[in-house]
DNA sequence: ACGGTAACTGACCGATCGGTCAGAGCCTGT
DNA sequence: ACAGGCTCTGACCGATCGGTCAGTTACCGT
C-alpha cells in the first residue's frame, strides 16, 4: 500500500477514535513514521485528509439512498435496501461512526455537509412513510443502533463473532424493526 | 441559576455537540458572557468542567446498573430496568451522547473511565444472559440505538413529539428487542 | 468606616495547533 | 554527467490552546 493510502487509513482510524479536532497532524505523522511536513505534502490540508478518509464512503452511501426510489413500503425493495445498508455498515464502520458522532459538530466542512444531507434525505423517506412517533423511533433505533453497535463492539470488544453471522443477525433485527412500514396505516394505532 | 451552574450547562452542551477537544475554554467563556479567567475561577481545569458536566449522570446510571441484581432474565425486573433506563436517557441525552461518542477516545480521564466501566459492566450482564450473536446484537442495538435516536433527533430535529409519547414508544421498542432474554435458551436456535 | 471575601479580569506563559517554505536526498531518463 | 521530478525534512510562522497570577471591583458583616 502506498504512503498516500497509508495516511488516509491512519487518519480515518484516528479521526473515528479521537475525533477530528482531537487528532493532530503531528500524531498522524508519528503513526505513519513521517514528519508533519510529509503529511501535508500528500494532502493539502487536514480537511483534505478528512475528505479522503470518509468521502468515498459517503459517495457510496449516497448511491444506495438514491437507488431506493422512495417506495420503502414495498417489502421486497425494503429488503434489498436493508441488505445494502448492513453491508455498507460492515464495510465502513469507522466512516459511519465518525460522521454520525461528529457530523453535527463539524459544520462548514463540505464532505460533512454531504453526509448530513444524506441523513436528512434518508430520514425524510421514512418520515413520509410513517405517521406515528413509535415507528419513527423504530427507524431511528434500527439505523442508529446498527451503526452504533458495530463501532462500539470493536472498542469494548469482548469477542469477535464471524462476519457472516453478524451480517445475518443485523439483517434480521433491522428487518424486524422496519417491518411496521409495510402494514397499512389503519392497522396500527398512533396512540399506545 | 448561578454562574457556576450556567458554566456547567454550557460546557455540557458544547462538549456534546463539538466534542471535548473541539470545545475551548474561550468559547465556553464567550457563551457565558465571561472571560476565560472567570471560567477557570469557577472550575480548576477543563477536566473539572467535564467532571461536573457528566459526573452526576454517570453516578445515577451506576446506581441503576447496580440495582439490577443480575437477573435480567426475569421479565418484571427487566421491565423495571428498561423504564429506569429510558427515563435516564430522556433526562440525560447530552451526557449519554457525549460519553458514548467520545468515551473511547478520552482515556486517562477519571470520569470517562467510570463511564466506560459502566458500559462494560452492563454489557457483561447481558453477555452472561445470552449466548448467540443475534441476541447480543439485539441488546446493543436496543441500548445504543435508543441512546443515539434521542441525541440525533434534536440535532436533525424535524419535529418534537411530546415526551410522554416518546417515552412510551421507547419502552415498547426496547422491551421488544430485549424480550428474547426471557425465553429458554433451547427455544431459540443460535444459527439462522 | 473598614476588612474580608467572592467574582471577575487582562496580561502573560509555554506548548501545540495547522500550515508555509526552501532545500536535501534519491531515483530515473537522457 | 546531469537535469528533473518525487518524497521527505527541519525551521519557521501566526494563532490558539489550557492554565497562572496579580490586581480590580463590589458587596457584606462588624
Amino acid at each position: 500500500m502506498s504512503t498516500h493510502d497509508d495516511l488516509r487509513d491512519i487518519a480515518l482510524n484516528e479521526f473515528a477514535v479521537a475525533g477530528y479536532s482531537g487528532t493532530s497532524l503531528q500524531r498522524i505523522a508519528e503513526i505513519a513514521g513521517l514528519s508533519k511536513s510529509s503529511v501535508l505534502y500528500h494532502y493539502d490540508s487536514k480537511e483534505a485528509l478528512l475528505e479522503a478518509a470518509i468521502g468515498p464512503a459517503i459517495d457510496q452511501m449516497k448511491s444506495i439512498v438514491d437507488s431506493i426510489g422512495g417506495s420503502l413500503l414495498d417489502a421486497d425493495r425494503r429488503g434489498v435496501f436493508i441488505e445494502q445498508f448492513v453491508d455498507f455498515l460492515l464495510q465502513h464502520r469507522l466512516e459511519v461512526h465518525m460522521f454520525i458522532n461528529q457530523g453535527p459538530g463539524l459544520e462548514d466542512v463540505p464532505v460533512i455537509d454531504r453526509a448530513n444531507d444524506l441523513v436528512v434525505h434518508l430520514s425524510t423517506f421514512f418520515s413520509s412513510a410513517v405517521s406515528n412517533t413509535e415507528d419513527h423511533l423504530r427507524f431511528g433505533i434500527a439505523l442508529g443502533g446498527a451503526a452504533y453497535v458495530l463501532s462500539a463492539k470493536q472498542e469494548y470488544s469482548l469477542e469477535a463473532p464471524p462476519v457472516d453471522e453478524v451480517r445475518a443477525a443485523l439483517v434480521t433485527i433491522v428487518s424486524e424493526l422496519l417491518a411496521p412500514l409495510s402494514t397499512t396505516p389503519s392497522a396500527r394505532s398512533t396512540a399506545n
